[in-house]
DNA sequence: GTCTATATTAAGATAGAC
DNA sequence: GTCTATCTTAATATAGAC
């Protein structure tokens, strides 16, 4: 078998147990594999299978997340479409983000730059649909921002709290969310009538 | 010395490299202490310390955050002087949240109910608070599930980015944020002039 | 309460047969 | 491409002196 017809069980190791709670025992149990057969695919052991992992969800993003964002439709249609694509990738909220497994442990220095750059390239995507829609940059950053908060955040939530709703909540409220801006609310208070 | 002592250099071992990626040897490094040392005070190795280092947060939070909700003053005072303890738990942003740390690794399973019940108690506390300001409950609840989530995508954006001015913005917004809710977006909207 | 020394187990990694 | 067997290192844990 190619190595990459692992790649989704290591991905699905490596954001349940974090990179140092995925060991080379469990990874070899659920691969179904002997740890020299491992080996003979990721010669640098863990690291480059988190290497290889992280370069699979980068490509699942390019032909994913990103064209959600790019192709026909106003941003309320982009923007329900990216949360399609993100109820995929984290399984209706079952599943961390592998990015933040990444901002703690033992690999923390080794994959910060790569998952930094995946951030913000997901940003600029959003924030590139709002200005579209006439916002102006600087606001379509902050709200951008907030949308990744909201999502990493709703993950976090709903596997503490064991509800999956409150991850189906925010990605369903996401487009309310990000075009009504701070702008737009002061301008219905200033001209509420009552 | 007591084991009360070394409970926060704890607690900034297991944020800052989780439960499975904080060894024994950096925790003997980081407290100056022996590794049998260690198994004096916390018989129970790692899993007594976590426990240990979860009591030590819980006591916080009963002692600085909940009061934060409870005192005097408006919804608005009382979810700013959130946002002052949050400042201080998280360091500015700089550190990551304990309770989403425990949610991956091997520790997983060990920790989580404590985890739940720790969310639950800060979500219904803020709830209350928005409650006291005749927000309906169901509302206030999201809401209040929208702020702890927005504290906890903050810090993961803030450390993903390398940059706490995000966790800086959210806590500052949080009021605002929480407020604002969505029944009152909408008679925004139909009190419109223009 | 802290140490040195040591035991035990598991993790990461490799050699070489098939 | 996968295996068994083995090696090395590190992690968890304990015994017993001071």
């Amino acid at each position: 078998m190619p190595k990459e017809n692992y790649l989704p069980c290591l991905l699905q190791l490596f954001r349940q147990y974090g990179y140092d709670g995925a060991t080379l025992s469990k990874i070899a149990e659920a691969t179904g594999l002997g740890k020299a057969s491992l080996y003979h695919h990721f010669p640098g052991g863990k690291e480059e299978m988190m290497i290889s992992v992280l370069a699979y969800v980068e490509g699942w993003l390019g032909k994913n997340l990103l064209p959600s964002l790019q192709g026909n439709g106003n941003a309320q249609v982009k923007l329900q479409r990216m949360g399609d694509r993100l109820w995929e990738l984290y399984e209706g909220g079952e599943q961390p983000c592998l990015f933040a497994i990444l901002l703690s442990g033992s690999a923390r220095d080794t994959f910060h730059a790569q998952v930094q750059r995946l951030f913000e390239t997901w940003i600029a995507a959003i924030a590139a649909v709002l200005m579209a829609e006439g916002m102006e940059a600087n606001v379509a950053k902050q709200q951008a921002e907030k949308a990744v908060i909201l999502v990493q955040g709703s993950l976090i939530l709903s596997q503490g709290l064991n509800d999956v709703q409150v991850f189906k909540r925010i990605i369903s409220d996401l487009p309310t969310e990000l075009l009504l801006n701070r702008e737009q609310l002061s301008e219905y208070r200033t001209n509420r009538c009552y």
